[in-house]
DNA sequence: GTCAATGCAAACCATTTGCACTGGG
DNA sequence: CCCAGTGCAAATGGTTTGCATTGAC
């Protein structure tokens, strides 16, 4: 496999997604580093995103509605996603029981990623919705 | 809203997603009714897919690589999905704890959908591997 | 007759890819 | 120099949508 080169961009890039606490789109680094890098282009961050998930260094979040986020935080853990705000929140993880009942029937050798999402709609939105109504 | 009429091509999608152990996608599903209605787009596949998840007869399941599958299993439960044949093995649900912790906190009161998905490679593909290796 | 459902094609949108050019080693 | 990385634009692929027509009630 081809040797990796350092990337101006590419550190930008990951340096984005660590600092973030939000879960970001490739959009949302794209618009991120467009100050730092005017002439980037989409492309590149998705090159980029998806190298460092293979890297392991950050993670990808698969939402099920609109784009693909992206997580610093690449120790298995879970997600709730918002339904109504797309707010993504970490819940640590705590049941890996069922996956290891897995791997004694034999199944797998090798689990090569790990994801558990809740969709509901978060304490903001359900507020947001009383207050709505109220008035 | 709008009343929901009666349609026989709703009705062979719902049959067909109900009959299959398999977890289609949308594309399996129109194949699999095109001898029925050789004329059915995919458009109705669609729109008939989501409206019967939004009924809440059918889920859906969002897998992170390649198209979204069908599940007849309404219940909560868990996926396992191969990385190598893209199955999906049904794992029973067991751990609802980290969730209910966070309704406690007054999180969340409507959860509109839940989804473990674990990744991986399923016993078979294991096996299929090592006979390569050896032979 | 009315309005939901269909078939078809075009549109959409996130993501990927081909290619000529730039830049790190 | 060489080959990895970039920017750009075009292509891809799953899914959605607009619209005229058909069919359920």
């Amino acid at each position: 496999m081809a040797t990796l080169k350092y990337s101006r961009q590419r550190e930008s890039i990951r340096e984005f997604v660590m600092n973030s606490r939000e879960h970001p789109t490739a959009d949302t680094v794209y618009a991120g580093i467009k100050a730092e890098f005017p002439n980037i282009s989409l492309g590149t961050v998705y090159r980029n995103l998806s190298l460092l998930v293979d890297l392991g260094e950050i993670a990808k979040i698969t939402t099920g509605d609109g784009p693909d986020r992206f997580d610093c935080n690449t120790k298995p853990h879970s997600h709730f996603i918002c339904t109504q705000c797309h707010n993504i929140t970490d819940i640590e993880a705590s049941e890996f029981d069922c996956m290891k009942e897995k791997v004694a029937e034999g199944f797998d050798g090798k689990i090569t990623g790990h994801m558990t999402t809740f969709y509901g709609i978060c304490k903001e939105c359900l507020e947001a919705k009383k207050i709505k109504k109220t008035s």
